[in-house]
DNA sequence: ACACCAATCTGAACGTTGTCAAGTTCATCT
DNA sequence: AGATGAACTTGACAACGTTCAGATTGGTGT
């Protein structure tokens, strides 16, 4: 029956033969395959082809194709939200820190543009926000305090907070999406790089400007 | 000539039996899809059917779906660079045509969210910029028109132009893609509806930023 | 030790999709 | 008229998402 023999290396401690904890495998097994051939290739067949078990058995650790891509996509919120914590624990003024989180965000982008992409969607769904929103440590409210912090907002009027972190997200993802997808060779080897271009990008609107603005409508 | 009598309403001048031009059909029944029942439903054999041809008709006129797409793509941002120009048509001054424009463009996207999804995938896929940047004419050339009018950047540098350009399609987009997909519903109410929500948003980043900051790096 | 259960995985199937090769129908040119 | 070639259809293929009836397993109670 199961072909004990081969495993080219022993990789995971020889799966537990009922295979271990497939639904972890498969999101890893999906975020590979989207890395490797692109948004086009990620099937729900080829997951569970990458993660060697048959085509009807991610169905019992998720309802559907889209709850395996909403878990790959919670996934890389996770990664993101670990790359903006490192990129903000070295900033000194909460104008520095906004900039630095927006430069996070959208190399993250560049880097898994695909993957950015799902992860953009899920968002979209969900109702809340991204990056667990609720939790104290979270991306989403280092944004809250910098923005306060930078005086933006008034930290009373709940309605312009809320706004003032929309119009952020959304100045960074136009951002992102337009580092992960378009190519402007010319210009990013005139400006000095990827992340030099970024910078020029996100220094031009929301996220430095908004520190500037006036706080009235 | 054509004329082959039936056709139960004479609804497309009577469609020559080969059934007239079916490019043109094929990209109006692949946007009709779009809008009714949501972009996963844009098969292309869904585009057929609606069309009344069978699944294998449209490889006469396209290359294979992707070029379907692209086509009804390019047909979006044509309508989208017909808003605009009305938009463009009754501002003043360089400020407010650079806000109209925003406007436009985002309300654009929110009307037809599948669309626009389909036409920034186009624009990425291509060289050069969206909305025949190179006619006279284009939306993207307006822009380029206001943006130095409103003295935001040196009209000689011409890798500033080209940053400052891309700076405001990035906001754009980003604001474009949350109007278009993400449920605010509350704070939209909050602030008066759909477009006021799009206004305090693109005040908050480029679209109107830009023309108050220096030119310098 | 044994029997059982629920969770997990397989195999085969169904309907749908994108695509292609081969045929069919029609308008037009000579 | 007859032929040519474009526009369309038919029928097929592999791959996809999904379902379902079994097989297999690990754990639990006795």
């Amino acid at each position: 029956m199961r072909e004990t023999g081969n495993a080219s290396v022993v990789v995971e401690a020889s799966r537990p033969y009922h295979h271990g904890n497939l639904s972890h495998a498969l999101v890893m097994a999906g975020r590979r395959i989207l890395e490797a051939q692109g948004p086009a290739a990620l099937s729900l067949r080829a997951v569970a082809r990458e993660a060697g078990v048959s085509p009807a058995a991610p169905y019992h650790h998720f309802k559907d194709k889209g709850e395996l891509l909403d878990a790959v996509a919670k996934e890389g919120w996770h990664a993101l939200g670990e790359m903006i914590s490192e990129a903000r624990a070295s900033t000194v003024c909460a104008h520095q820190t906004l900039t630095e989180i927006g430069v996070a965000y959208v190399m993250f982008a560049r880097a898994n543009p695909a993957l950015y992409r799902i992860m953009y969607d899920m968002a979209c769904e969900r109702e809340n926000m991204p990056m667990d929103a609720k939790s104290e440590d979270s991306a989403w409210t280092h944004v809250a305090e910098a923005i306060v912090k930078a005086g933006a907002v008034d930290p009373s009027d709940e309605r312009d907070m809320e706004l003032a972190q929309i119009a952020l997200w959304c100045a960074a993802h136009g951002v992102a999406e337009m580092a992960a997808f378009k190519e402007f060779d010319g210009l990013k080897a005139a400006l000095g790089g990827e992340e030099a271009f970024v910078r020029a990008l996100l220094s031009r609107i929301g996220v430095s400007g908004l520190s500037r603005r006036p706080v009235g409508h």
